[in-house]
DNA sequence: GTCTATACGCAGATAGAC
DNA sequence: GTCTATCTGCGTATAGAC
């Protein structure tokens, strides 16, 4: 960490990551990684043995940064209510990658659950960070457990159809409308 | 119609439909298809000339069903609310499905966006077809042209996002218990 | 109409030179 | 470490026999 310059294996996860996001697990080749990162697809098997093995590299990249954000969210506000808000806040600033591309997480998840790959639960367990980290949040609003569980997983499946919804329509504004909504919703727990 | 037997082209056509559904259009090959047809795979493009031609025609004969089903609706009941009901529980009724293989109209509307595949407009189309419906089931509560379009939105972005989280996770309870708010929802608009 | 045989291209993966 | 050359398998698509 702190390093200078990314490591070749670093670049590589971080355009695999951007690839992914933008055009799909499936539809990215090595081809297209190695010409972005630029370095032969021959090399590319000196760092990565297979397709599969850059996947599981990419999840756990993103399982890393993800706990951090929840911990910065953490740190940044002690209030529950705030710290949800953190979450629909971020939403709210993703909306033109959204809108072209869908969410950054539940868009991977659901490809890599449809194909059947075998990292799809490492792929889930990144919306179970988001779950269990909410789950603390609505707990500490004085729900019990099961409660918080089910308003968790009802915030997260709002969050993923108006993601979805952003993504195959063209409308500007209802993703921060809906999103306000949600706020709203906070707010009145 | 009324046929006694499905013709060649009709029995691909909802092979085809199911395997899209439930494995994805990408992952279903012509293998797959004619396997389960019961074909050679040559004999395949006497009836299709390209892959792209059957996924037109899967979604054609979609549309054709979810008309259909919008008009049945319709002429069951002439209230916008148990219209409006009609559709959640039509989900409902679908939800070991959607917990196997996501929405039936999201999940490949969702792919073929990915896929940039020349025919996601009429993938969409489909989701539309619904959208336009439940607008006018609004407009017949008394919301305006702009709010009914919202409302109608709103109401499939949480089918959406419910169908999306019920496919990624094991949680029998929840679509059901999440259907159920939106029915109390419906109620109270 | 339905079949078999085959062409073609692409993506994943390997070997070996430098 | 990075490269070029090459292999293999699969999926789409075509040709032509029956």
């Amino acid at each position: 960490m702190g390093a200078k310059a990314q490591s070749i294996r670093e670049k590589i996860i971080s355009v695999a990551d951007d690839l992914f996001y933008r055009h799909g697990y499936n539809r990215t080749s090595f081809s297209d990684i190695s010409a972005a990162v630029g370095i032969s697809r021959g090399n590319f098997y000196y760092h990565f043995k297979a397709k599969d093995d850059i996947l599981a590299a990419v999840i756990e990249n993103r399982i890393a940064i993800i706990t951090n954000v929840l911990q910065e969210w953490d740190q940044q506000s002690h209030s529950p209510r705030d710290r949800l808000f953190s979450y629909v806040t971020m939403m709210e600033s993703l909306k033109d990658d959204i809108h072209r591309y869908g969410c950054p997480v539940g868009s991977v998840c659901s490809e890599l659950i449809k194909l059947r790959n075998i990292y799809h639960s490492n792929a889930t367990e990144m919306i179970l960070l988001f779950r269990d980290w909410m789950v603390i949040q609505f707990s500490n609003l004085h729900y019990d457990e099961q409660k918080s569980k089910q308003l968790a997983m009802h915030l997260l499946s709002r969050t993923q159809g108006i993601s979805m919804m952003s993504h195959a329509f063209a409308d500007d504004e209802f993703l921060l409308r809906e999103m306000q909504q949600l706020k709203h919703w906070i707010e009145a727990l």
